[in-house]
RNA sequence: GGGGGUAUGCUAGAGCGGUCAAAUAGGGCAGACUGUAAAUCUGUUGGCUAUGCCUACGGUGGUUCGAAUCCAUCUGCCCCCA
């Protein structure tokens, strides 16, 4: 095994440690279970979820044993550490089901037995293959009285709201509810059952949950007498402060049904200057020579490494041949390749609909380009609209077959949101 | 349990009873510039069968020719006292 815990800092993945050395020499001694926890509160991953899958690839890669849990138990409590507002609290069915989807898509990156998604599947089981947990298999069962007479004693109150997360809570006006308060201890919970249950000595997080994951920690140390260790991911935000991932629709998903790859590709290939060798050494599993080389690229010659970083992202979310098809895609609308080759959204209309003519506003509207007719009467007066790559400002224009090219009709809002319109007779 | 405060558009946050689809900022969208970048400038930002109409200012019900603005009540949140 060589030295991932150095590869995982060179990369930026490292923000806080518990003891760096005692982590590093763990690492590279033996195999080492650890575990991430996943939010359960949509079917989807998003792009922010990518920095602990990667530093979970690359210790799987190098020889560890990686537990995904996603928090169907710790989901109904609430984390008040995002302080923003409390979590929607979904059912334990609508958990699980979206956990079977967050498993599938882990499993793009990292060897995860799916336990919980379908048993059946489980041939020979490889040490290295990770495991994936709801912990409301293990929380929901707790026992009132016992889990405070053998967990809660272990945590001192006056401890509890000296820390960051509740403090803020506490000193605002906000307030924090009992049932909130508990979440940590939850956490902890969690890790001292994975401990137990599987040898877990290592848990990263977000640095917005090191609070969590100390208690974690002490209690092992505490109940066990084990040291554990944590490690967290600096927070990203884009170099222009925004939360990572964050686009005007909304997140980015990993789900190809909500973000399709022609949009994930974009997304990556327009992420800010600032951002690119970052987000190469975070995103992908390029040598940091390569990273290093792409990064110091400037001016014009950094969309080389855009594009690098798009299709590597893409690829590895989407496989190979989404990417090939986004890149192309991408290099159609903007390098002046062959439109019509692209890939991009599309949509058939029946040709004798057009017979008839559609008025342009009904026609940005209708295939999502715009999100109602004033929105698409708008872009058309402000030169917004293109269809065929050619500017309309009048919002009385019809759209007849005249318009017609290859049986189809390419519409453009705004530099870069492209939609094909294709014929079909009856 | 008692007293007080607050509730506005994507967010934050103004808003004399009429001239409020609602100031301002951020965000979004579009245009110019450019490298599918950033910064900057300009326009725009509820919906529609569109110089007008409809729906909106926590819910409901009132007062009024007329309410986001007044009253009652309900709900949520916050603060103080117990």
């Amino acid at each position: 095994m060589d030295n991932v815990f150095e590869a995982l800092n060179e990369r930026g993945f490292i923000k806080q440690v518990t003891i760096a050395e005692q982590v590093a020499r763990l690492l590279a001694e033996k195999q080492v279970t650890y575990y991430v926890g996943f939010d359960p509160t949509a079917p989807s991953l998003h792009v922010g979820s990518l920095v602990p899958i990667m530093a979970m690839a690359h210790l799987q890669r190098a020889g560890h044993k990686p537990i995904a849990i996603i928090g169907g138990g710790t989901t109904m409590i609430g984390d008040p550490t995002d302080k923003t507002e409390m979590r929607p609290m979904l059912s334990q069915e609508q958990i699980s089901a979206n956990g079977k989807d967050i498993l599938a898509q882990l499993q793009r990156y990292l060897n995860l037995d799916n336990t919980l998604a379908n048993a059946e599947n489980s041939q020979e089981t490889p040490s290295r293959v990770g495991g994936f947990f709801n912990n409301a298999d293990w929380l929901l069962s707790i026992n009132y009285i016992g889990f405070l007479r053998d967990i809660g004693k272990h945590f001192r109150v006056n401890e509890m709201i000296r820390a960051e997360g509740y403090r803020q809570r506490l000193d605002r006006e906000l307030g924090l509810s009992f049932l909130e308060f508990n979440y940590q201890l939850l956490q902890a919970y969690d890790y001292l059952y994975l401990f137990r249950e599987y040898g877990c000595q290592l848990q990263l997080g977000g640095d917005d949950q090191w609070g969590n994951i100390l208690a974690g920690v002490d209690l092992v140390r505490r109940i066990e007498g084990e040291r554990v260790h944590a490690v967290t991911f600096p927070l990203l935000t884009t170099a222009s402060g925004a939360k990572m991932g964050k686009t005007a629709g909304g997140a980015v998903w990993l789900d190809a049904e909500r973000t399709s790859p022609y949009e994930f590709y974009q997304y990556w290939i327009n992420v800010d200057d600032r951002d690119v060798s970052r987000f190469l050494a975070y995103f992908t599993f390029l040598p940091m020579d390569e990273v290093r080389r792409l990064g110091s690229l400037e001016d014009e010659a950094i969309r080389e490494a855009k594009e690098v970083l798009a299709y590597e992202v893409t690829q590895l979310a989407h496989g190979k041949a989404e990417a090939d098809k986004a890149q192309a895609a991408s290099r159609a609308a903007f390098g002046g390749g062959n439109l019509d080759e692209a890939e991009m959204p599309r949509s058939v209309i029946a040709a004798e609909r057009l017979n008839g003519g559609i008025p342009i506003m009904a026609l940005f509207h209708e295939v999502g380009l715009a999100n109602s007719r004033s929105e698409a009467r708008r872009l058309v007066q402000q030169g917004g609209a293109y269809i065929n790559e050619k500017q309309y400002r009048a919002i009385d224009m019809i759209v007849g077959t005249d318009l017609l090219e290859d049986n189809a009709l390419l519409l453009r809002a705004g530099k870069k949101r492209y939609h094909r319109i294709v014929l079909i007779e009856n």
